[in-house]
DNA sequence: GCAGAATAGTTAGATATCTAACAACACGCT
DNA sequence: AGCGTGTTGTTAGATATCTAACTATTCTGC
């Protein structure tokens, strides 16, 4: 509908079905990026409740609900009933999980050097910057 | 998983959000980007077949019968069998779909307008091409 | 202590999107 | 003409994602 959205567009669902692929050929079937960017957070939080992982991923609370079931189906991480809040559920990645740590910053390095196969670094940060700023305008 | 992919979904999501948004404040309800890019390319082209339509929007034969059935229930289109090829079925716009046309270009400038808001000529240029950059690297 | 409001996470239903399979059709070669 | 291959658009099934509703729980003010 508009040239650059459609750029961006384009862009995203490329990044989306690489990662699909490289999670693939790093032996791990069936996640999606939200599942991937689900234990990047807990890798780096160790610990944290449904709420606040719907909010770091910017997905509602139901879509997360299903996300982790999966991941907790393919025990890759937890849940636990908090004890103060019988309403608050804890998630933490189980050893499985634990070993995605390797694998993520791998498919990480990868995709960025795909991205900007041939940028300069000063391209790069010019980058960043304009689609921070596009991202603040249309929030 | 990746701070500029991350920012790259993020736009996206929000300008989706956003282009639902503006359709509905012009009228248009139930329909999505997906939906929107199949008007705009009906627009410019007058009518085209399934297959170019699935290619021009990037998404598969299948999710386009399903997005093209919703538009002419709607009935903003209509599907014609061809008389040379009786696999090939013909899109064309109706007076309906005709009518989006200036609703089409006041959103495309609106959107683009907020997506750029604060930005002088030459960094729309740049993005533009940086984006381009991207795509190509990631495709 | 009680009532009303707010909250956490789940459930149910709808939908865009994909893959795979399919039926009908067209094409090219023998 | 017949056969094998390729093509078109649809159908069926699965899934991530959303909204809305819900239950159980917690919080706040009286």
């Amino acid at each position: 509908m508009n040239d650059s959205i459609a750029l961006i567009s384009r862009i995203r669902e490329n990044a989306n079905k690489l990662i699909v692929k490289y999670l693939n050929t790093n032996g791990i079937e069936g996640l999606v990026p939200s599942h991937g960017d689900i234990l990047a957070f807990l890798i780096s939080k160790k610990q944290c409740t449904m709420n606040e992982l719907a909010q770091s991923i910017h997905r509602t609370k139901a879509t997360t609900t299903v996300l982790v079931d999966k991941l907790e189906k393919f025990g890759f991480l937890e849940r636990q009933k908090s004890v103060n809040d019988s309403r608050v559920t804890f998630l933490t990645l189980t050893e499985k999980g634990q070993n995605f740590k390797p694998i993520f910053e791998k498919i990480s390095k990868d995709l960025i050097d795909k991205l900007y196969q041939g940028f300069t670094n000063d391209e790069i940060i010019a980058a960043n910057k304009l689609l921070k700023k596009m991202l603040k305008n249309i929030e």
